[in-house]
DNA sequence: AATGAATGAGGCTTCATTCAT
DNA sequence: GATGAATGAAGCCTCATTCAT
């Protein structure tokens, strides 16, 4: 039983996905401009010029990355916050299901936050990256407010400071030579973050109505 | 009178100085890797030639940049915070004076926090800035803590968050393509901030000790 | 039958060997300074941008011709001589058989008696190749020493000097703008050098031992 | 008593001195492309400005130092051999003085030898240099001639050879890393000269006319 | 589908020379 | 006479993209 059709069909998108591994390795590791075409090649053990049949330019691999990428990591946040039902408590594991991820897979968290160095014309996808996850979090505190969990605030701003201080500790710990576990940080995070929103101080001290973080294994993706 | 050495010193230092000007305008507006010597050249009405008097290689030129911009933003950090003397509105009047700087100043902001698109081997000075600024914050907090005002807490992490808070707003704002004034993220930003340490609710809805922020006007230097 | 691969490889290796000509003429009309890689690719028709495919820099051009010239001398030398038994007559090939090469071939002989001005860096190369031609020529003195056919004499030295008086009447030839035959200084040369290493006067007398010197073509290569 | 004219003419010509002997300095050791004004002008503790004053072009220093510097090593040369009656002992007096001085003084040698490296346009003046020498050399080898001391022979293309022989060693005496007195080879190289010109080999054998080499001296000029 | 080779625009830097003082 | 600063023409090299097979 011959699928020719089916089959070049298939290894063509696994093509294309070695392509985008190799890829997201690259700009993981030395940024948009500082990785060429042929180390994305090199990386992805593909020709340079193969590439350009499945993708049309430099700058359409590293767009599909990021679209992908956020996808992904946002379908993640959004099961693991499904099972929650207080709204205090989805907030907890949205952000704790991020830290999670990132410390899992430095490579993508170091795509995410100096994806800057991609120049001109990524920053606006780079700040509707920035923007889904912030607006998620916001969802939840929206519902918090209105379970009146916590007092009403600018959900807005205290979403994109919340990403902004998570984005912090995230880049700072990328940062350091010889990081420790991020989770470390994650008991004084949760408490600063709930805090600063109004959780009262009791719900706070009775530590994460979740499961306690597990050593977080180095994803493979 | 005349003072040939001292005037020839004066008439190149005005050129650095006219250099480090355009660098910095095309450095913020393109990032590094997207600025030609070509653009530092024009905006500084150099030739491009006459650019390598005075700076050996284009990195020394943003790494100069970097170094004296945080270096004078601190300092007026300081400044402004010595006149304090209650730690908490140390705090304060340091969180303010970024986000008034800032305001003022979108070109020194995205400087700072697109520096990460400079490409590897600037993070170690842009991570170096921001650990400038989040030790700053540390040392008002461990002040706040030593003197009683806010709650013992882990004070790395937490300067830390709040950087990162600060960063984040400042950078959505800069992305916005028609941002409200800077100014009015601050009630909500100081509330969020000084709650997450545990400052009183009481001390919190007093408002600023200090004098409301006036319009920020976009500052020539 | 279809040949992809290989026929890649020699459409490779062809172009590397039509850039080597281009900066073979080239470099050595010019010098190593004053060739431009513009010059090497417009004498090889190729662009620029190509001759960096096939090789990673200016210099590893230089050097890979330098290398390969003087491996193409030398093999040409040691199977004129391997003809010859008698330790004088070697000799007398040898001297005879660069005398030929280069008058046939102006081109080499620039290339490796100017290529001191290729700069710093390049006369450990140069060195190299002077003093491969030298240390062949010593092994033919030695070999005449030890066959009794001439007097003890310090081979290294006498080697040096010969393979000088031989460069020197090269380069004047070179130099000259109208210059005559080479072949022309051949009986002198060959007379003075043999003379001064003790070879007797009737054997030098006698003439060459081999074939007077034909009319040296222009050689394609 | 005031000489303000005579005075600006010698500090002119002291200028023009000390540039000419810090271009020498430079010339001699990187080469003429790879020397710059920059480092001329700070070899010789002058602004790059000031040189143009003294000399319109780069070119321009350098033929003028080729020029002057041949200049004295003829004249001392032809001082040197002065003394001597014998035309044999005229010859080896002059190839001795060469060697003399050049061991004295490498950094001469290597502005001679490695001129090859100042490109196109100074072939002419190199070549002149040579030439010069080989005349000179073939002056007393006529001489010998006509006085019977050697057979007649093309003196033309033995004193290149000659020449060719002796700046053979010194160039190889200049590259070896670590090398021993030059003036060790002179009994050598005196032997296979003169010998190459029919001396007699109980003239050879009788040594040197002259006395021997003392140690060479650095010579400071 | 894929490859190796080639293209050409553009980037950073060097440097002989000129100029205002 | 001399200086520091500036100029501008090259020069070497990189790299996204295209092309022939």
């Amino acid at each position: 039983m011959r699928r020719p059709r089916q089959q070049t069909t298939d290894r063509a998108s696994a093509s294309r996905e070695t392509i985008l591994d190799g890829a997201f390795q690259t700009f993981a590791k030395n940024g948009y401009r500082d990785t060429a075409m042929d180390d994305i090649a090199a990386a992805a053990e593909i020709s340079k010029g193969g590439i350009y049949f499945h993708f049309p330019t430099k700058e359409s691999i590293f767009r599909e990355l990021m679209r992908t990428t956020a996808a992904k990591l946002i379908a993640k946040v959004e099961s693991a916050v499904a099972v929650e039902r207080d709204p205090i408590s989805k907030a907890e594991v949205a952000l704790r299901t991020v830290l999670e991820v990132f410390a899992g897979h430095r490579t993508m968290a170091r795509l995410f936050f100096e994806a800057g160095g991609a120049g001109r014309g990524f920053q606006t996808e780079l700040n509707a990256m920035h923007d889904r996850f912030a607006r998620l979090i916001q969802s939840y505190l929206d519902a918090a407010v209105a379970d009146g969990a916590i007092p009403p605030i600018d959900t807005r701003i205290t979403s994109v400071a919340w990403f902004g201080a998570l984005d912090e500790v995230v880049a700072q710990w990328l940062l350091a030579s010889r990081p420790g576990p991020l989770e470390d940080a994650y008991p004084t995070l949760r408490a600063i973050l709930l805090r600063s929103v109004g959780v009262p101080e009791a719900r706070i001290a009775a530590g994460p109505a979740i499961e306690p973080l597990a050593a977080f294994p180095e994803a493979s993706e």
